[in-house]
Order: C-alpha cells, then sequence, then structure tokens
DNA sequence: TTGCACATGAGAATTATTCTCATGTAGGAT
DNA sequence: ATCCTACATGAGAATAATTCTCATGTGCAA
C-alpha cells in the first residue's frame, strides 16, 4: 500500500500524495515531469495545485521515494525509486529513455572519486544518441 | 589569437566575444556561469549586455568552442573546450570542481549504447561527493 | 473530539534564460 | 578608403520552470 511507503518515510498520508504516487506507479511512461504529473491527474479528475506537486516529489525525493533527472534540454523528470539504481540513454531524436546498470562503470567511479580525495556520494550518468527506431535514423545533419 | 578561434568558426570578431574568450582563458576557475561572466567583466571595466554574454556563449558551444555543464542543483556553467574530453566531480559541500577521464568508463559506454540499439553522440557524467578540504569534511549530517 | 502541526490551492514572486527591436559595426565588395 | 548590408549588441520585456506566501483545510496523536 503506498500509505504504508508515506508513514515509513514520516510524512502525513494525503490524497494528493497518493494520487501522485500511484500515477508514477501506474503511467505508461515511468520519467514524468511535474507538469506531466499535474496535467495527467487534472485530466483523470483528480486536480491537484501544480504547487503540491512540485513540493511533494520534492518531499518524495528527500524521502528516497523518487530520483529526479535531469537530461539536456528537457525539463527535470521524476521516477519513482523501485528496484536497483540505473543510469540511462536518451534518444536525442524522439526522446525514448532507457535504463541501464553497468557494474564496471559504477565501480571505476568509486575508484575514480577516491583516487581525486572524495567520499562518493552520489552521480549522474545519461547517454545521448540516435535510438533504432525508423523515424529516428533518417534524420538528416 | 582568439581572433583567430572566431574566424575559424564563422563568427565575426567582436569585443564581446574576444572579452568572454579571454576571461574564460584566464580566469581562476574555468568553470564559469554566464551571470560571473558577465559580472566579472562589468568589474573589469569590459560592460557587456548580459544577452550578450548568453548568445555568445550559445554561438561558441554550438561551434564547439565551448561547453555547457549542468551540474546538480547550481546553475548552468560553461568551460573552454581545450584538451581533450573528461568528466568532472562536484564537492557537495564547497562547489569545487575536478575534472578526469576515465578511459574505461569512456568504453563501457560505446558497448552499452551499442547493446540498447542507440548510436551514441554525447553523453553527460558528473560525481558528487566530499572533496578532501578540511572545513568539507566536518559538516554533519 | 479536539488541537495543532502540517498540508493544500491559488496566485504572486523569483530565477535563469531567451526574445524583441532599435541601433551599431565587421568586413567583403567596390 | 568608402559603402553596404548582414550580422551583432544592449536594454529591457517576455518566458518558463520552479518556489514562495498566505489564507484555509485536514491528518492524526492525545
Ligand atoms: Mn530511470
Ligand atoms: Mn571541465
Ligand atoms: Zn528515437
Ligand atoms: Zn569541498
Amino acid at each position: 500500500m503506498e500509505s504504508e511507503e508515506l508513514r515509513n518515510v514520516g510524512l502525513k498520508v494525503t490524497t494528493p500524495r497518493l494520487k501522485i504516487l500511484s500515477l508514477l506507479e501506474n503511467a505508461s511512461e515511468k520519467h514524468m515531469t511535474a507538469e506531466t504529473i499535474y496535467r495527467q491527474l487534472g485530466e483523470s479528475g483528480e486536480v491537484i495545485g501544480l504547487a503540491t506537486v512540485y513540493r511533494a516529489l520534492a518531499q518524495f525525493e528527500a524521502a528516497g521515494l523518487v530520483t529526479r533527472h535531469q537530461f539536456d534540454g528537457g525539463q527535470t523528470v521524476f521516477e519513482l525509486e523501485r528496484g536497483p539504481h540505473h543510469d540511462h540513454i536518451v534518444c536525442v531524436r524522439c526522446g525514448r529513455v532507457e535504463e541501464f546498470y553497468d557494474k564496471v562503470i559504477e565501480e571505476r567511479q568509486r575508484v575514480i572519486a577516491a583516487q581525486l580525495g572524495f567520499t562518493l556520494s552520489d552521480h549522474a550518468l545519461t547517454l545521448y544518441g540516435e535510438c533504432n527506431d525508423p523515424a529516428c535514423r533518417e534524420s538528416k545533419a
């Protein structure tokens, strides 16, 4: 139950929070902007203030329920933090997002941080390219 | 000469462009925000419109003279594209930025993109952590 | 059941960046 | 050297994303 998740992180169980969580849970695209969440909730009759969406997402992030990504160009996207850590590759044509995890890269990051005298706490890795969709392949320039 | 660089990429040689390039060249911190560039130029008597700074940086980026980075939290920073590609590690306490290059990571990225059916065109990797400065080490939380 | 700390909605405010437009100028052609 | 014109600039308005303010509502511990 999503109510549990909220209680576990010390947040009151409210309708807006539950709606946002369950939208993130069920939406077809798991990486969503605050604006999209706001709009989709509105369309399905659940009108919630945009400021509330931003507030809730920030709280979810602080609580570790959600992660935030800033892909080049586009606006900030959020996703439910279920399952293990992963990074992303984004199609520069259609915007499609795929996820991946690479043990070697993760390991190298730790080594590099240590070498430079840093205590690693986080990282952001995003690859950009053209995906294998026919429409994306036939672009000029 | 910086005039050469501008001509080579098909941009007219103008005072604002030269000033911005030479500031990027000589500044103590090589990763600078548009705002900082604007302010530092102003302080040294070279008043240039902020819009011009943004425009020039965008053109330099398009021409490959400059790269743009979006570190978490802070605003966009620019740096002169001299020397080979590298990624960054940022101290979450003091904001210090160090650079690194890791052949293994670069190589893995290519493999991963290929596996996912993408033609890799770019990537952004930034590590975050606490640097070895005494002041940064003694923070609580 | 009540009290109150916390949450919400609406809109204003803020911040970073881009756009508009009137004016200036680099640099190729003459 | 002078001219012409496409491109560049500055100032401020405009935009877009996000955050803040504040009056009002509500979860939930006592
Ligand atoms: Mn993801
Ligand atoms: Mn750098
Ligand atoms: Zn694509
Ligand atoms: Zn530090």
